[in-house]
DNA sequence: TATATATCGATATATAGTTCTCGATAGATG
DNA sequence: CATCTATCGAGAACTATATATCGATATATA
């Protein structure tokens, strides 16, 4: 969860102070380098749910919005939305709050959600075919552009409108399209074979979705999706809720 | 300053994964209620991580796993793991560690997962298909034990060796088989107005799949999954890991 | 034009979470 | 038997995150 930083950090505040003071009112949407630098990561997962919202907003009509509403719909104190949105660089106005679509191209820059990202999805099974057929992704940025399998079964198959490739067809592809998202959803027997493939055909980011810690080489990025983390939480509230 | 001096972890490979990971069976802990309060949510959410790692050593056949262990494998450092077993309320013993099988029954029944709790799915649609055929919930101490949807043509059939149910039939089949969970993956349209008919019948649980912030009266606790959540942070970590 | 007020943005405090430090201990080692 | 050592467990120190406070400001309203 916290990367061991392997320098040794010397001014906590000392050249923290002049890229706040010069503003660099950067053009909508460009979020200036050292603000994304120091959002938390408590603050990067919120921000999809103000995304979310923005857009429900937009598609309304609303022009502008306040701190206020987006933080009571999310059961949210106003002063942690005021502060989530300050590292997108974006200004609210007195009184009438953010303007909406502003807000949401700021937020998709921050992301890099803007641009839609290619990715590869490995493991055609129950949870692979669900992700394949979302159609959410293309919200966040997202676009699965190629599917592969190690079935002999599936590969040759169309699923979800997606062509089943076999896995040694991973890195040439990964490659040639220049991919570098890689989407894992094999069973946990296979997941570190497939996970090491990945990184061969030159994967930089892993979406692993088994509940396997993966063994990569640094310089790879992998976020675990575990079913189990959120369910625990909830196991564990239920059981304290009433007491 | 005092030079961080390198941890030497003792790193053992083992990614040997044993496909076969059993041992649900477990003689019931018993964790003591006062720690249980205090578990912070952080710890709660690597529980299940130590948990699966746990399983796949139980299967290996070893007696004891030292925090050092748990936490190499997991990267996270030694201290941390100590402290989130110690609310399980079981000890460790110097230059051996934690008994394999203690901590599993431990682990499991603060959570809650040493019995099987029954839940409800609503929502069979691509998701909710996918987590119907998930066999892994058994470790997770969950059974859905009904399955639920709106759409006539899918009312009747069987998905995943469930009867698919209309909707008027969930409260009277929760309230008969005392299920307050319920796993909500339903379309963003839908979302509110399954979570308001989950709570007339009863459920005090709601795993949220959907990306909606649900208005839900007090007492009743929700376990939002939001998959956007953790692909922003993906985003954002592979955006700023080489800079 | 003057006043009221919802909202922003910055700073300060509180809480939760992580990392550091160190003494204690049970088993290994010789 | 004496010593060594990996590990545990507890508390302190540090960091991140959440909450509270307050002045500044732009718009609405009188
Ligand atoms: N189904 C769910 O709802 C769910 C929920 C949470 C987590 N998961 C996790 O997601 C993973 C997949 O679950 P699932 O239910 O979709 O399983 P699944 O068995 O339905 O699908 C796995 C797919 O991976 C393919 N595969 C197997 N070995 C492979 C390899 N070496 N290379 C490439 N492909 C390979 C299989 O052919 C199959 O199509 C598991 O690790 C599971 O723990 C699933
Ligand atoms: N598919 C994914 O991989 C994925 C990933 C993340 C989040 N989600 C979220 O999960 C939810 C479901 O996604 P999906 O892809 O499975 O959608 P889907 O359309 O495939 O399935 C939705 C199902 O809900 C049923 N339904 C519709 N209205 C209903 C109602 N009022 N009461 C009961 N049932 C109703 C539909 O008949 C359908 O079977 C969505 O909110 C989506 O945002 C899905």
């Amino acid at each position: 969860m916290k990367a061991k930083p392997q320098i040794v950090k010397a001014g906590p505040r000392s050249q923290a102070i002049d890229p706040l003071l010069q503003g660099a009112i950067t053009p909508a949407g460009t979020p200036s380098p050292e603000a994304v630098q120091k959002a938390g990561a408590a603050c990067v997962r919120r921000l999809p749910a103000y995304l979310q919202l923005l857009r429900v907003l937009q598609g309304e009509g609303h022009e502008h919005v306040s701190g206020t509403v987006l933080a009571s719909t999310h059961n949210l104190e106003p002063v942690i939305v005021r502060k989530d949105l300050a590292v997108t660089g974006i200004s609210g106005t007195p009184r009438l709050g953010f303007r909406v679509t502003e807000l949401i191209a700021a937020i998709e820059a921050f992301l890099g959600w803007n641009n839609q990202t290619k990715a590869v999805l490995v493991g055609v099974g129950n949870l692979g075919t669900a992700l394949l057929g979302y159609r959410g992704f293309e919200n966040l940025g997202l676009r699965i552009a190629g599917a592969f399998d190690s079935d002999p079964k599936l590969i040759g198959t169309w699923v979800q409108g997606r062509h089943v490739q076999s896995m040694p067809k991973l890195p040439p592809f990964a490659r040639r399209l220049g991919i570098t998202l890689g989407v894992l959803t094999v069973p946990v027997a296979a997941a570190q074979e497939a996970a090491d493939l990945m990184v061969r055909a030159g994967i930089l980011g892993i979406w692993n979705f088994t509940p396997v810690k993966l063994q990569i080489p640094d310089g790879v990025v992998v976020q675990k999706e575990d079913l189990a983390e959120g369910l625990a939480v909830l196991s564990h509230r239920l059981r304290h809720s009433r007491s």
